[in-house]
Order: C-alpha cells, then sequence, then structure tokens
RNA sequence: CGGGGCAUAGCACAGUUGGUAGUGCGCUUGGUUCGGGACCAAGAGGUCGUGAGUUCAACUCUCACUGCUCCGACCA
C-alpha cells in the first residue's frame, strides 16, 4: 500500500492535492494545453454519461425536449439584457477572426445560452398554444475563469441547461422548484449525496434572474460546493427580447421564463464526498463498473473459466461489470480498482472453486464477506443498496454534524474556521451579508426552505430578523 | 489579478566547483509467479518548458516569457 508512485496524497496532509492526485490517477481526467480546459479521460467521461442518462429521463418525464443550439452568440445578440452582459461580460471568451477577415459583430462562445433561447423561442411563440415550451440541452460552456480546477471550475465546463417558457407566473415558479425537485433526487438516488435547497440572497443570484434557487453540498474540508441552480426569471429577457404570445383574452402577453442547470461539477462532489485516502469511492448507482472480478491463478484454466461464467452471469443481469484477467498481480489489481473507486470487487480463485463460493469486498467499508456461487445474483443487487444506503447516511451525518447555529458573531467565525454551515439569523440587508463576507470570507449559501428560526435578531445589526441563512466558505 | 512552489524519458525524481544526462516505477519481449501494489533476464524511450545573455563550453549561472499547481481576490 505504500508503493512510492502509485500513491496518493493523503486527504489530511493536503486535500487540495489529494483531490487533484484523485482526477488523474483515477484516471477522470487529464491536462490538456490550454489551462482550464480538460480532458475527459472513458472512466470519467462514464461517470456523467451515467449521470446524463438517469437525469435525461426525469427531464423527459416531466415533459422537456432536447434541442441543441449554437455554441458562439453574436455579441450584440448578447448585449440585449442587461443584467446578464454585466454579469457574464468579465468572463466570456469571444471569436474576432474568421478565416481571414475580422468579424463585425465577434461571436462570444456561448457561457450560457438564455439568448439564444430567447431569440429562438421569440421566432416560434405565437399564441398560448404554443406555450408551455420546456427545451434542453447537453453542452458545452466557456467562462474564461482566473483560478481552475478539475471539475470544480474551468474554462470549459459539460453541463446540461434546461430554458423553458410559460403562459403564467405560477406555472414557471413551480417549474423552477420542481426542477430543483429533480436536482435533490438525483443527489438522494444516484449519487448518495444529500443537499441542502434552498433560494440565493439578491446578492448570489444569477445575474438576471428573479429568484434563484439552488442545491448546496458540503465537501469534507468544510467548503460548500453549489451543486445546481434553477432560476425564476419573470418576463425580464422575454421583454428584452420580444417575446410575446396572444393570450386567451386576444390580448398580447409577455411569457414567464425559466432555466436551470447541472454540471460536470457534480463529479467533483462525488469525489470529495465519498473519496478516501486510498482514492474514489463511487456510489453503485452511479459507478461505470460496479463489480470488478479478480482471478487469483488465473494461469490455472479452471479459475478463469468460472471467472467468465460470473462475469457473464453478471453482465446478462444488467449490472456493470469488469473481469480484469491481465497479468498484474491480485495486490495491483486490488489496490488499481480500489483507486478507481469501484464499488464491489469479486475474487475468485481454487480455494473458492474448491468451496463453491467466492469473496466479496466492498470499497466502501473495505469489508470482505464470503459468498456461495448460487446465491452472488441476488445479493449483489442487495449489497448495491446497503452500499448507497451507508454512503449516503455518512454524508448526511458529516452535513448535520457541521451545519451550526450561531449565536454571535465571534461564534461565527469559529464555525466557519472548524468548517461547514453557519446558520444566521438575518435581517434581509445587503449590508450584514457584506459584512460576513468581509470579515470571514464566507458567503451566503442559501435561505433554506425548512427554515427553524432560532432568534429574533439578526446576528450583524441586532435588527429584526427575517430569515435563517445558512453560510460557508465556498467552492 | 496578487503571493508562493514547480518545470530533466509516459510518471516520480537525481544530476557535485559549468565539461552534451541518470535512478525508480511504467512500457516492450521471453520466462517464473499469483488470496493485498511479485521476480529474473534482455530491450525501447531525452531537441533537459521557450527565447535571449554570460562562457571555449550551459540541465547547471543571469534575464525575460510560457505553462502547471497551491493560497488569496473575483465568480452564476
Amino acid at each position: 500500500m505504500n508503493n512510492k508512485n502509485e500513491s496518493i496524497t493523503r486527504q489530511e496532509d493536503d486535500f487540495a492535492q489529494w483531490y487533484t492526485d484523485v482526477c488523474l490517477k483515477a484516471e477522470l481526467m487529464d491536462y490538456s494545453s490550454v489551462k482550464g480546459f480538460i480532458i475527459y479521460r472513458p472512466y470519467g467521461y462514464a461517470l456523467w454519461e451515467n449521470i446524463q442518462h438517469y437525469m435525461d429521463k426525469k427531464f423527459k418525464d416531466v415533459g422537456v425536449e432536447n434541442v441543441y443550439l449554437p455554441m458562439v452568440i453574436p455579441t450584440s445578440l448578447f448585449q440585449k439584457e442587461k443584467d446578464h452582459v454585466v454579469g457574464f461580460a468579465p468572463e466570456t471568451l469571444i471569436a474576432t477572426q474568421g478565416g481571414k477577415n475580422e468579424l463585425e459583430d465577434p461571436l462570444i462562445i456561448r457561457p450560457t445560452s438564455e439568448t439564444l433561447f430567447c431569440e429562438h423561442y421569440a421566432k416560434i411563440i405565437e399564441s398560448y398554444r404554443d406555450l408551455p415550451k420546456r427545451y434542453n440541452q447537453w453542452c458545452s460552456v466557456v467562462r474564461w475563469e482566473k483560478t481552475t480546477r478539475p471539475f470544480l471550475r474551468g474554462s470549459e465546463f459539460l453541463w446540461q441547461e434546461g430554458h423553458t417558457m410559460y403562459e403564467t407566473e405560477e406555472e414557471a415558479r413551480k417549474d423552477a422548484l420542481r426542477m430543483l425537485e429533480i436536482y435533490d433526487a438525483v443527489g438522494r438516488d444516484l449519487l448518495a449525496i444529500p443537499f441542502v435547497k434552498g433560494i440565493k440572497t439578491d446578492k448570489e443570484k444569477f445575474a438576471g434572474a428573479v429568484e434563484t434557487y439552488s442545491i448546496e453540498a458540503l465537501m469534507p474540508d468544510g467548503k460548500a460546493l453549489q451543486s445546481g441552480t434553477t432560476h425564476y426569471f419573470g418576463d425580464g429577457f422575454a421583454k428584452a427580447f420580444g417575446i410575446s404570445f396572444l393570450g386567451r383574452n386576444n390580448k398580447l402577453e409577455t411569457p414567464h421564463q425559466t432555466s436551470w442547470g447541472v454540471s460536470t461539477r457534480l463529479l467533483g462532489a462525488i469525489i470529495m464526498v465519498h473519496g478516501d485516502d486510498n482514492g474514489l469511492v463511487l456510489p453503485p448507482y452511479v459507478a461505470p463498473t460496479q463489480v470488478v472480478i479478480i482471478p487469483i491463478q488465473q494461469k490455472n484454466p479452471e479459475v478463469l473459466k468460472k471467472a467468465r461464467e460470473y462475469y457473464e452471469k453478471l453482465k446478462a443481469a444488467g449490472i456493470r461489470v469488469k473481469l480484469d484477467d491481465s497479468d498484474k498481480s491480485p495486490g495491483w489489481k486490488y489496490s488499481e480498482y480500489e483507486m478507481k473507486g469501484v464499488p464491489l470487487r469479486l475474487e475468485v480463485g481454487p480455494r473458492d472453486i474448491a468451496n463453491g463460493v467466492c469473496v466479496i469486498a466492498k470499497r466502501n467499508d473495505s469489508s470482505k464477506m464470503t459468498v456461495k456461487e448460487e446465491d452472488v445474483l441476488k445479493e449483489i443487487p442487495h449489497l448495491f443498496e446497503v452500499i448507497h444506503d451507508e454512503m449516503y447516511k455518512r454524508a448526511f451525518r458529516y452535513l448535520l454534524d457541521h451545519t451550526t447555529e450561531a449565536h454571535s458573531i465571534k461564534e461565527l467565525g469559529e464555525i466557519l474556521d472548524r468548517g461547514g454551515y453557519a446558520k444566521v439569523m438575518w435581517c434581509g440587508e445587503r449590508e450584514c451579508e457584506d459584512k460576513i463576507k468581509e470579515l470571514y470570507q464566507a458567503t451566503a449559501r442559501c435561505i433554506p426552505f425548512e427554515q427553524n428560526p432560532f432568534d429574533d435578531k439578526c446576528l450583524v445589526c441586532g435588527k429584526k430578523a427575517k430569515k435563517v441563512v445558512f453560510f460557508a466558505r465556498a467552492y
């Protein structure tokens, strides 16, 4: 376990380095020659694909349709909505030349596609009968970031962006909340990550949005990670882009809009929330390989034959299984698949075959058990459930243990230094929010839906408190 | 954008007072192994990040640049 070149930095020694080590050594990604643009290697991309498939189905179940829009936005189009430009302008990548010629209207590589969707919706929406429109696209976007980290913040990242138009404000508001519920369910049911759901403060909300909702995850170094957002836009964009429809009353009306997105940042959340000093630990339902079979003494033809039998049986049952019959030593393979976070390892050797059993090891708690050959097919799916549950509960316990009420400014600092969320009673004023940022470099992550007030005075100014806000240092 | 660290084989790193490069892992071939990162043998692999400067001579000294990385600021 202490082979010099293969080992990764320990979490307690340097958490950031541990993270980078895992990303590289689990072969999730590699760096490219352009800063902030990474290569998604097969194992990392497979993880994203599994998230995609799962979410895509959920979207379609609620009536969302997939589309694809251009990756470039004419500058003039991009500038139509004022807040939006102010928010994104500092981090756009702009193409100014096509072929040999300078472009008259330089093209912005999309940092997000609200403007393109609006331009298109303006053309195709004429009547209330055309509503609602609920489009989604899977694509990448580019934001010229100053500091980049694999999956957490990249100059280019993969995501989905949903953009909808509704006849009424009520429907649109409901949509933003419904999509947030779907994101939350993805965490709970697929990624084994508990999120805090809530609404953003005005300071933290999306450029141009009326309301921004988010799911926030807590990382083991005590920092929060915004993992997905949904926005209710009102009719601001729609008006700026001249989108209108003839309503049921035969009057011209403006539709109400939402957008919502999650990105490959979710991979960063998976890595950090579940990983340990031996590498990745993947939740079973999202793991690209759910079971790896390691034959022991595989030169023995009986062993390899039995290993293949297990492989075929599991594969036929729809389990993502890999048989590693390379001539590496078993010990090497154990370490390798631990690094890659494969949830279950199935060992087959001559001794097992003689006894009609195999050995199954769980990645998440290193436990090993002997399972009868005939029980394997029903035991493995059961173990997936158990592992998922254990991983979720462990993460949830961490979240609970690191969410603390702050009763004084001093206590707030202590909580933030320890890591995690500080619950703060807040008057609603921007100044008090800024003050906390200034003192402790912490931001309002969200105003959680579950409020549970514990005081009636604002922690900062002492005036009447309106909301409980979760503050944390964030990625 | 500010501060620190780093840049030599695919990876991790040595390289002395300046003299044109080495170790381990990995890779290839053959053989022995196999229940927690096996071993033997023979191989392949390098314009020393880029560009200037000093020098008879630069991986080594000087300067600039670029990239990566960490911390901070900024951030939807």
